[in-house]
This record gives C-alpha cells, sequence and structure tokens, in this order.
DNA sequence: TGTTTTACGATGCGTTCGCATTGCAAAACG
DNA sequence: CGTTTTGCAATGCGAACGCATCGTAAAACA
C-alpha cells in the first residue's frame, strides 16, 4: 500500500478547499471538479475521501463550525463583561479570520432555512450558545430576563453580521452597534 | 398574431412560481424546467418571457422586494409607536405572506454576499427602511441617535427573521423579542 | 381576406454535473 | 521478497443544465 497518509487531514484541506469556494462564488460554485481544482487535487481524489457531495458540505459545514467554536474558545477576559463583548465582536467579520468564516456561515444559515439536516445543529449551536450569553448576563447584571437579552442579542449579532457582509454597515459602525446594544442590555434599564 | 396576453402579468406568474420554488426548495432548485413545472407552463413559455436564467432570478428579487414593501406600504397606524412595532413585526415570517415571502428573502440575502448585483438594492432598500425607521424613532423620542437606534433594530429584525426560519425561535417568542427590544429603544435608557 | 406578427411548443446542442468503474504504482506486511 | 492492500488518477456514463433554433397556430391588422 501506499504512503500512510493522515486521512483527517487529508478531509481537512479539501474542506478548506470547500469553504474558500463557498466564500468567494457562494455555495452554487461548490462541484467535485471546482472543489478539486481550488485544493489543487485531482477529482479522483475528493472522491476518494468523501463517498458524496453532500459529506463533502456535511464536512465543510462541520469544519467551519469548529473552526467558530474554536476562535471563541479561545477568548478569555478577566471580567465577564470584556468576556462578553469580546465574543459578540468574534461573531462578526472584522477580523481576517471572521471575514473568511462569516460569508460561509451566512450560505450555510440560508441553506438551513430549507435543509432540515442543517438546521438542528445550527439551531443546537445557537441554543448553547445563548444559554452562555444569558449565564454571561445574569453574571454582569443579576435579574432581569437573560435568557430574553441572550436571544435578543444573538439574533443582532447574527443580523449584524450579514449587515456587515453586504457592506450596509462598516466594521467600525458594527462595532460601536454592539457597544451600544450591549450597554443597554447590561446597564439596568 | 396569437391572443393578446399581458406581458407583465404572464412574467408576475412565472416570477412567483420561482419564489415559490426558492421557498421550498432553494436558490439551487431553480432551473428553466423546475419553473416551467411549478408554473404549470411550458419551457418554452419561460424563456419566451425571460431572455436568460439571471434575467429570471432577477425579477424575482424584484418582484418580492416588491411584495415586501406593497406590505410594508399598507401599514397605518394612529401613533408612530405602533406603527413602528408593526412594521418590524411585518419584516418577520409571523403572517402567512411573511412566512412565504421570508425564505425567498433569506436566499437572496445570502446570495447578496458572492454577487454584488443583488448587494446594491438590497443595501438600498436597507438604507431607506433604515432611514425611516430612524424618523419614526425620533418622532416617539425625540433626542438621542435615532440612526443608530434605526440600525441595531435593523439588524435585530433581520438576524430574528432568520432564527425564526430556521426554527430556534417561535413566533410568539419573536413578538416578544421585538416588543422588549422596541421598549428598550423608544423608553429613556 | 390576405398578410403579418406574436406567443409559444418542441427539439436539439454542447456543457457540466455527480457518481461508478477501472487500473495501477507504491508502500506496508507476512 | 512476494503479496496484499491502500491511495489515487483516469475515464466513462446518464442525467440535467442553459440556451438556441425552428415550426406553427392564431389573432391582430391592412
Amino acid at each position: 500500500m501506499p504512503k500512510q497518509v493522515d486521512h483527517d487531514e487529508r478531509r481537512r484541506e479539501i474542506g478548506a478547499a470547500v469553504c474558500r469556494l463557498i466564500a468567494q462564488r457562494g455555495l452554487d460554485a461548490v462541484s467535485l471538479r471546482h472543489v478539486a481544482a481550488e485544493a489543487g487535487v485531482s477529482m479522483g481524489r475528493v472522491q476518494h475521501y468523501f463517498a458524496t457531495k453532500d459529506d463533502l458540505l456535511m464536512f465543510a459545514f462541520e469544519l467551519i463550525s469548529d473552526r467558530v467554536a474554536a476562535r471563541l474558545g479561545a477568548i478569555s477576559a478577566d471580567d465577564p463583561a470584556a468576556c462578553l463583548r469580546a465574543v459578540l465582536l468574534e461573531l462578526l467579520p472584522l477580523s481576517a479570520a471572521a471575514r473568511a468564516e462569516a460569508p460561509v456561515l451566512a450560505a450555510f444559515l440560508a441553506q438551513a432555512v430549507v435543509e432540515p439536516r442543517l438546521g438542528e445543529p445550527l439551531r443546537r449551536g445557537s441554543g448553547e450558545m445563548a444559554a452562555w450569553l444569558a449565564g454571561m448576563i445574569s453574571a454582569v447584571r443579576p435579574g432581569g430576563d437573560p435568557e430574553r437579552d441572550a436571544s435578543a442579542l444573538l439574533a443582532f449579532v447574527d443580523g449584524l453580521m450579514l449587515q456587515v457582509l453586504i457592506g450596509q454597515v462598516s466594521a467600525e459602525a458594527a462595532e460601536e452597534l454592539v457597544d451600544h446594544q450591549l450597554g443597554r442590555v447590561l446597564t439596568r434599564g
């Protein structure tokens, strides 16, 4: 048998090419041939590591989900308020990494509307995120309805992400909007 | 020549079929053959009224844009606060009409991320909406920064629309979130 | 009434798609 | 050192795609 390769690493390389393709040209541009070209490998290789196109797309979805989770998990701050702010900002396409991932997230988000298999993990992630936000909110300002505030904040940053992506809101304006919104939630109102 | 037909009406019929297809199966499902089948007409007819697939999609986009604008324009209320609330709720997939349109909007919104020709009209509409919201906000509660509040509200309802579409937030919860958010904006905080 | 123009239906073309199949070089393994 | 297994490249297939073309029934118009 040929050189033993790192199976998962190869899958991740190809999955990354899928994400790049989605970010630059949308989900429609994802075909086995385009993915192979983007990854700089043969089409046979793509087929060797992914049984179907659907597998490939699902893997790409998990890949960016994991990337986002990793970025969020790397955030650490002394006080909960700063941590909250950092997490919300990390969800927006402000850094180079986030700018690369956000279009992919947006594409999968829209696809989830008509594809239940994407909706399920997306709902789970969204739920976990809301629970975490609620915890942080009540840590900063006990009382009130932290779950409601968390849901509202999540919807707000999701929408803001799209507005920034289509160029309706600049990165600076988005950051200011987050700060203002966060101020409203974290101060007794 | 055959029976003189209402050209625009025929285009709207086909465009409506496109919207139905997008709402139920996503943008990928839009092909000339599928559209013809959904509209119950021949493929030749679709081609007769739309030179290219791109024309067809652009027309469908204008169609739902006009529909949303019409629904928003039909809103009338005595006091500005009620009007503001009604408009925000109308942007969410709560009524049957909005539930049919929201998935289409979401699909085009995501497509706009990688398709500048969709981004431009979307930015314009979003800008007009924000300006209108800002006007209403300052009518209810003068002072503050109505433009900022308007942008934040718009991002919030956009994100909330997606959350409702993927089933993360129920219609009732969404309505309550809008009320709460609106209360924050319209009362001195 | 004859002519012209319009609204299509039908069909075909070249391309691209996802996927299956085949073949084979090479390295791990006995 | 042979055998076997693995990683992949190449090719082919049927289906679906967007689009161009052609034919024609029929109504508007002269």
